[in-house]
DNA sequence: AGCCTTTGACCAGCG
DNA sequence: TCGCTGGTCAAAGGC
């Protein structure tokens, strides 16, 4: 039978074309000051976590990765490894006060993070 | 137009 | 030697 009668059928659900950036997948793109681009993201057996994939997109910053793993349950308990180092100033200043009074730093705190191997 | 995000597959190194 | 995992890249679509 010719295809275009026997009503609507087969309909080839366009719709489902692919899962468009939901923003589903993790708590949320924490901001620390820089702008990142996600470029991965993997499940990690071994420790039982999701980690997902960051690099800085700034030019001079191709270097500075930056990962951020996090419990399957506990989303609000991230982990943020930096990986790199900045050669550029903040694209974003934070406050206005930060650099100059001890609100800085908090950040860095995060970059203490122990490696564990 | 550019930029961003997401998923799958591939590759390499190690034990 | 093999298998496995972790890590990265590419493509597509949408705003
Ligand atoms: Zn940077």
């Amino acid at each position: 039978m010719t295809e275009a009668q026997s009503s609507m059928n087969t309909p080839p659900q366009p719709s489902s074309t692919v899962e468009i950036r939901p923003s589903n997948v993790g708590p949320a793109i924490p901001e620390d000051g820089y702008e990142w681009r996600k470029y991965g993201q993997k499940y990690i057996s071994s420790i039982g976590k999701n980690r997902s994939y960051f690099k800085c997109r700034d030019k001079n910053c191709r270097v500075m990765k930056k990962k951020v793993e996090w419990s399957p349950s506990d989303p609000s308990n991230l982990r943020i490894v930096y990986d790199g180092t900045h050669n550029h100033p903040s694209p974003t200043s934070l406050k206005e006060d930060e650099s100059l009074t001890s609100t800085a730093k908090q950040y860095d705190l995060a970059n203490q993070v122990l490696r564990p191997s």
